[in-house]
RNA sequence: GCGCCCGUAGCUCAGUGGAUAGAGCAGGGGACUUCUAAUCCCAAGGUCGCAGGUUCGAAUCCUGCCGGGCGCGCCA
């Protein structure tokens, strides 16, 4: 059952004592929020005393009197009126422990489930069939990965979408040049990006080639069938290569969440004709284009979406409009999140306002552009695919995971071999993933492996190293359910330590922080939530020792333990992150 | 030129219009016979790019400027 924060609780009474203190003004949002000064402060009364034309202390001050009128039962211990008019907000030790048994009777510690009824699709990772994923797949990833699993976990239902690049005019390079230069044996991402590589070359200098590619360009679309067998073949390497990529990163990708461009281009055709019959498209130089208002280019003329080439081919923002199309349509979605690099902006908010010029888009659908930084090297200039080689996605995990290695195998010298290279996936993928989502996604990404991986201060380790310190004291008690209860906590009396107190409020925010994230698709608040709160047990592991408490501080602080554990547990998890039982 | 994003400690970054702007890393000083020292504590480090404006209150909102990144007609 959903358990509210003490937060808002008490944010909820704050405005009831308003309505009851001033009840012919409207009243605002009390602004209630964590405090240096207190256990929480209300920021909101002064917006009130400006509604009503008074002096805000003094308007405060009758707030906090029809607030402890009503207290009775109520979570707070003390409030005060302070400064211009804030109010500090302390709560009951016997509410915080409330809190906590509740949260940890309950198997989904206290979090609601707003997102259930709502369906998503997430557009993610997208990697390019015969190339290798690089560092901008991995943001994508991770990130999409991250928010398919937090909205799923507050009950809604995701649809991932895997918009993989298995189609367009470098096909025919490939599959032309393998038709030149057969290769026997099987394939593996090596070979295809070498094949990449030396077809790409070819092209480029050869003519008569490059002729050759175009033509099987026009026999892979017309389906001749021995073309068609090659290209399958193509992209059934690429697909192993990205589910070993994405089992190794525990990432929840299938090949059955993979949609390739290919599977729209029977529907484009009908897609141009629909264009043109709502009057949005126009030929314009022998290509059909779309002028979206508001989109003014270089010279200050409209920018086309253009759906089809001059060459009869069709673009990808004719592929992207249908599949904006089947996922409302087919897919049924309430929201559409495209995780696509912030470059992209432009052209997906032409698409979406072609869609919805085209009726493609009810009101009740919401589409976001989930947009990430570019990635930038250490000397702050920009890794460009294209020109230098961007960072291979392989070579950093690789990395991480070795540097992991070691530092397990140092701290564990006894560790089996097996188990030590579990480990080390575990911890040095989790190093990676925590790197890329714990700064805000906007921004520029820099690129820097051994900050990324260097296991020590804010990073994924600290949260694994607080999880498995948590799992180190409950594992000595016999039985760690039982002593570890809601009752054990429910039994305790007497005040709470400051380190416990602290702990206890963080705790509470757990179900507050992943709405939030679910709201603004931004995971790097979960990553600052969790640091915080491995943060407020370790000052908590440091100063109030559990196993040698007497009984009844000893039940309510192994509590305190195991629903920080579960806490910890399952925010890694919505991160995508392994929660291992020892380090 | 137009549009979008971004300028916060030496570096990498947090920061819901609220009180004294916070972390991590690096560098300095301390703490392991102790439930895991992958940790913790202390000290140091800032014209929040600049200038105006709105506000009781601005790193946060608005305007202008400076600096950086990205995008802007047939690649995806």
């Amino acid at each position: 059952m959903a358990v509210p924060s003490l937060a808002t609780v008490v944010a909820d009474r704050l405005t009831a004592a308003m309505r009851h203190a001033a009840p012919d003004v409207d009243p605002p949002d009390p602004q209630v929020r964590e405090s240096d000064h207190a256990d929480l402060q209300a920021n909101g009364l002064i917006g009130l005393a400006r509604r009503l034309g008074r002096p805000p202390r003094e308007v405060a001050g009758e707030v906090v009197a029809a607030l402890a009128a009503r207290k009775a039962g109520g979570p707070l211990a003390g409030c005060e009126v302070a400064g211009p008019g804030f109010v500090n907000l302390t709560v009951a030790d016997d509410a915080l422990r409330h809190q906590m048994a509740a949260r940890l009777a309950d198997e989904r510690l206290g979090v609601g489930e707003p997102e259930r009824g709502l369906t998503t699709v997430i557009d993610y990772s997208a990697p390019n069939v015969a190339k290798p994923m690089h560092v901008g797949h991995l943001r994508s990833t991770v990130i999409g990965d991250a928010l398919a699993r937090v909205l799923s976990h507050l009950g809604g239902t995701v649809v991932a979408q895997n918009h993989i690049g298995d189609w367009g005019t470098q096909f025919g390079m490939l599959i032309q040049h393998l038709h030149e230069h057969p290769h026997t044996g099987n394939h593996g991402i090596e070979q295809l990006v070498e094949l990449y590589r030396a077809a790409n070359a070819t092209f480029d200098t050869d003519d008569a080639f490059a002729e050759r590619s175009r033509q099987r360009v026009v026999a892979l679309q017309a389906g001749d069938p021995e073309t068609v067998a090659v290209w399958r073949e193509l992209v059934a390497e690429s697909t192993r290569y990205f589910a070993e990529v994405y089992e190794h990163l525990d990432v929840r990708l299938t090949p059955r969440d993979t949609v390739g461009e290919s599977l729209y281009q029977p529907h484009l055709s009908g897609l141009v004709d629909d264009l043109r019959t709502a009057g949005l498209a126009r030929d314009s130089d022998g290509a059909v284009v779309v002028f979206p208002p508001g989109h003014v280019g270089r010279d200050g003329s409209p920018v086309p979406l253009i759906v089809r080439k001059r060459d009869g081919g069709f673009g990808y923002a004719a592929t992207d409009l249908a599949a904006l199309r089947h996922r409302v349509s087919t897919l049924a979605a309430d929201r559409v999140l495209y995780v696509v690099g912030a470059p992209q902006a432009q052209h997906l908010r032409m698409v979406f306002d072609t869609a919805t010029a085209a009726g493609w888009l009810p009101d009740h659908v919401t589409v976001a552009h989930i947009a990430f930084g570019s990635v930038l090297g250490t000397d702050g200039r920009p890794l460009k695919t294209r020109s230098g080689h961007a960072p291979g996605l392989s070579d950093l995990v690789d990395e991480a995971v070795a540097r992991a290695r070691a530092v397990v195998a140092d701290r564990n010298p006894d560790l089996p071999a097996e188990a030590l290279v579990e480990r080390a996936r575990q911890v040095g993928v989790g190093a990676v993933k925590y790197a890329d989502l714990s700064t805000s996604r906007g921004r520029d990404y820099t690129f820097d492996p051994d900050g990324m991986v260097s296991l020590t201060g804010n990073t994924g380790t600290y949260l694994q190293y607080a999880h498995a310190r948590v799992r180190s004291i409950l594992r000595r008690t016999g039985d760690e359910v039982g002593e570890a209860s809601a009752g054990a906590l429910l039994a305790g009396d007497g005040p709470l330590e400051p380190a416990e107190r602290r702990l206890a409020l963080r705790l509470d925010s757990f179900g507050d922080v992943v709405t939030e994230v679910a709201a603004t698709s931004e995971p790097h608040r979960l990553c600052g939530y969790l640091f915080t709160l491995a943060q407020a047990y370790t000052a908590f592991y440091e100063t109030c020792p559990v196993l040698t408490a007497p009984p009844a501080q000893r039940g309510v602080r192994l509590a305190l333990c195991r629903l920080t554990g579960e806490t910890l547990r399952t925010g890694l998890d919505l991160l995508g992150i392994a929660a291992p039982e020892r380090l």
